[in-house]
DNA sequence: TACAAAATTAAACAACTGTTTAATTTAAAC
DNA sequence: GTTTAAATTAAACAGTTGTTTAATTTTGTA
C-alpha cells in the first residue's frame, strides 16, 4: 500500500478533505475538487486513479498521522481519572484536527458495506479501545471505576457528542449565542470537552 | 404550508426516506426512488415540484408525526430519575422508528444553511428541550441533580451515541458478535439504551 | 543540445443528474 | 356516453458526473 505522497498529492488531498467534510463525498464532485486545489481535472485520475481511491488515498494518508500521535501519549504518574481527562482531551483534538476524514469515516462510509477498504480505520479503532481498556481495567482494580461498563461503547459516546455538536453548528450557535465561528470553537474547546469529560466519569465512577 | 399527502405521495415519501437514510439526500437520485417506488420519474416532480420540495414534504410529514408523540407522554407520579429513564426510552425510540429523516436532519442538512426550511426542526428541537429541562430543574430542586449541568448538552450525547453507533453498525456487529440485524436492533433497544440511560443518569447525579 | 520521462492540458466520452414537455390513459362528473 | 380534470407515460432537455484520450508542455538526465 502506498503511503507516500508528493507535494500536489498532498495539495490535493487536504482540498478534498474540506470539501468531503463540508458537502460530503457524494455532494462534491472532481472538478470542484480541481477548481478549488486551481489544477485540471484530469490530475485527479492522473495522480490516484478515481474519485474513490483518491478518498482511500486521504484515510491511508490520515490513518498514518493518527499512528504516530496516539504513540506519543504518555500517561504515567497520573491516577485513572487524570488519564481518562487526558485522554478524552487527546481524543477531542485528534477528532478536532482531523474532522472531514472523520465525518466521512463515520458517517458516510461506514453505513455502506466497504468493509475492505477501511481496514485502515479498523485498526485505528482497536488501538483506542485497547488503550481505553488498559486505563479502564486500572481503575477497576483500584475500586474506582464500576465494573459493569460496557467499553466499546464510550467512544460512540464520545464521538457522537461531539459530532452532533459541531455537525448542527447552526442550531447551536443560535442557542449558546455564539456569534463567530471562532466563538463556537471556543465553545468546543472548552464546554463541550469538560461536558464529554464529566458524562464520561460519571459514568465510570457513578454508584446506582 | 401543506400537511396532507394522498396514498401515493406517503408511498413516494416513505421510499424517500429510505434510500435518504441508507445513501444521503445527494446520492439518491429521483430516478432510483422513482424505480423504488414503482413509479414514473415525471411524478415526482408532479406531485412534489422537485428533490428539494420532496424533502421539505418529508420532513414535514414526519415532525407532524413528532408533535403527536410527545404530547401523549405522561410522566406523573415518577420521580425525576425515572422519568429520565422514561423520556429517554421514548427519546431513543423516536429516532429508532424515524432513522431515516433523523439522519438528514441532523448530520446532512443541519450543516448547510438552510435553516429557513429547518423551522419545522427547530420547533421539535426547542418542544424537546423544554421537556428535559422541567425535568432536570425538578430533580434539582428535591437536590438529586447536580445544578452545573448544561442541559442542551444532554441531548447531543442521546442522539451522537445513538447514531455514532448505528452508522458504524457493521464494525459493531463484529465487535459484539451480532451476527442478524435483528440481533443488532435488539441489541439497540438493550444494552445501548441502558448504556445511554446511565451515561445520562450518571452524569445528573454524580457529584466529583 | 538532445532525449526521454513526467506533468499538464483541453477536449471528448458516455452515463447520469433534475426537470419539463406534450401526448396518452384513467377516473370522475354530468 | 360525453366532457373535463387528474394521473401517468415516454421522450427530450440541458447540465453535470467521473473518466479517458491524445496532444502539448515541462522537467530531469546524459
Amino acid at each position: 500500500m502506498k503511503t507516500d505522497f508528493n507535494e500536489k498529492q498532498v495539495q490535493i488531498l487536504l482540498i478534498a478533505e474540506t470539501l468531503f467534510a463540508e458537502n460530503g463525498f457524494e455532494g462534491t464532485s472532481i472538478r470542484t475538487i480541481a477548481k478549488a486545489a486551481e489544477i485540471n481535472v484530469a490530475m485527479v485520475s492522473y495522480y490516484f486513479g478515481s474519485k474513490e481511491k483518491l478518498l482511500e488515498a486521504l484515510i491511508v494518508y490520515r490513518t498514518s498521522d493518527l499512528k504516530i500521535q496516539i504513540e506519543n501519549l504518555s500517561l504515567e504518574d497520573l491516577d485513572p481519572i487524570e488519564k481518562i481527562d487526558k485522554l478524552i482531551e487527546l481524543y477531542i483534538n485528534r477528532i478536532r484536527c482531523n474532522k472531514g476524514i472523520y465525518r466521512i469515516l463515520h458517517f458516510e462510509f461506514a453505513s455502506e458495506e466497504k468493509e475492505d477498504k477501511l481496514k485502515v480505520l479498523n485498526e485505528v479503532r482497536d488501538r483506542n479501545l485497547k488503550s481505553l481498556e488498559t486505563i479502564i481495567h486500572e481503575g477497576q482494580q483500584k475500586g474506582i471505576f464500576r465494573k459493569d461498563v460496557i467499553i466499546p461503547l464510550i467512544s460512540p459516546t464520545i464521538m457522537g457528542t461531539f459530532f452532533h455538536f459541531t455537525m448542527n453548528k447552526a442550531y447551536f450557535k443560535k442557542l449558546f449565542n455564539l456569534e463567530t465561528d471562532e466563538q463556537f470553537e471556543n465553545y468546543v474547546q472548552t464546554q463541550l470537552k469538560t461536558h464529554i469529560q464529566q458524562t464520561i466519569k460519571a459514568l465510570l465512577i457513578y454508584e446506582s
